[in-house]
DNA sequence: TCAAAAGTGTTCCTGTTACACCCATGA
DNA sequence: TCATGGGTGTAACAGGAACACTTTTGA
């Protein structure tokens, strides 16, 4: 970054795409905008950065304080800079891309917004900015990661049945997963283990409740089939 | 992006990272540093981006002045938001990830740099700011990028015989691969094809020349063994 | 006893790997 | 004629895909 000429007049901001998978459908979390002239228009949580913030802890901070959601999977997503983006003025933003259980998750929002809530991907509403598609890129991010990581465990309870597992996965996937295929890659793969401990309620046959042995990004192939 | 609020004194700047293969090494473009404290340092070319420009603009324009290089492959790599990353101040960077074939390059910079060179990525001077980070991740995504797709069609000229795409494989991912097994899988792709023509000079069997069916980015499986 | 989800193996097929020799040319 | 890189096929193996029935529980 050899140059530093002349002065320049542009914000930073996050925002951050959060999904989760909740009824086997996959769902983004938005908020609707009140002020003119974006009422009824739906957004990302997002916002400008701080001085000696770095835009990670911002979208921390703008998830806690736009949704209430906290302890999330949280990466760098991309970057969105078309000047004519935000009609305010040049505001560059530095997308996220998070990832939450659906039990854990109490939406709150401010008085600034009219509302919070979880969309399915397959029908969202009309979208403020760009953020059509910065939801896209995140999607896209999502499945690629899926295909190569572990991240599944960022969308699950600590423990849990492995129909549950595979339900995530085909909510993301969008296509339906071979039960006994899926298992076995699974197990093979080693990311998850058995508990031991047994769901109960449900008029049929109680299923194994499993763990991931690291809830932490790793790399595995494991597209299943 | 919903909330507006306070103001900021936070600059943006692009960073580009461009590889090219070099008698059978990946090289890295650096510029080395002329102005204290950083003389004798080496970075990566890079500046801030113009108050109505596009940080892929400011990638290309920046290539162009600091180093001669033009009409190059490049794609968005990563946003570096250290606040400390830059001592004179909050400088946030989008590091930009370039590809170019050895041949094209006429190297020249200003008078506000020592020199450009090509370094081979196994043995990089000591880099200024965050440098050696950025050149770390476009260097993972280099790697990520051949395995999935054609995009070694920007490291290539028009013709190529089909040892030299080889060559190019074997440089990035750091290993040998089979020539019997490699032919058959590229060949299988489909991604290149014969054009009838041959290489001439040497003193062995000419080979005949391949060329990209397309030279655009295109997802395709194909980590050769 | 019925409905609903859990759990479990085998066969076939495709794709990956390992491997060695002849060919065409210029010096 | 020799050195150099170009060019080719097959056999063994591993991993992926397709596929159906029994088990356990609560209602």
């Amino acid at each position: 970054m050899p140059s530093h000429p002349s002065s320049q007049d542009i914000k930073v901001a996050t925002d951050a795409v959060i999904f989760t998978v909740r009824d086997g459908k996959l769902c983004v979390l938005l908020i609707g905008m009140k002020k003119e002239p974006l009422a009824g228009l739906w957004a990302v949580p997002g916002g400008l950065i701080g001085e000696e913030e770095t835009t990670k802890a911002c979208a921390t901070r703008i998830l806690r304080e736009q949704t209430g959601i906290a302890d999330v999977y949280l990466e760098q997503l991309a970057t969105f800079d078309d000047p004519a983006r935000d009609p305010y003025g040049r505001v560059i933003s530095v997308a996220y891309f998070a990832l939450t259980p659906s039990e854990r998750v109490e939406l709150r929002t401010t008085e600034k917004y009219a509302d919070v809530r979880w969309w399915p991907v397959a029908k969202l509403p009309k979208l403020a900015y760009d953020h059509k598609g910065i939801v896209a890129t995140a999607l896209t991010r999502l499945r690629n990661r899926l295909a190569y990581t572990n991240i599944a465990w960022s969308l699950l309870p600590a423990e849990f049945p492995l129909s549950r597992l595979q339900e995530t996965y085909e909510a993301i996937l969008g296509r339906e997963l071979d039960k006994r295929n899926f298992r076995k890659k699974i197990l093979e793969t080693g990311i998850v283990e058995a508990t031991g401990r047994m769901t109960a309620g449900g008029a049929h046959r109680p299923a194994e409740l499993h763990r991931f042995k690291k809830r932490a990004l790793a790399y595995v192939e494991m597209l299943p089939g």
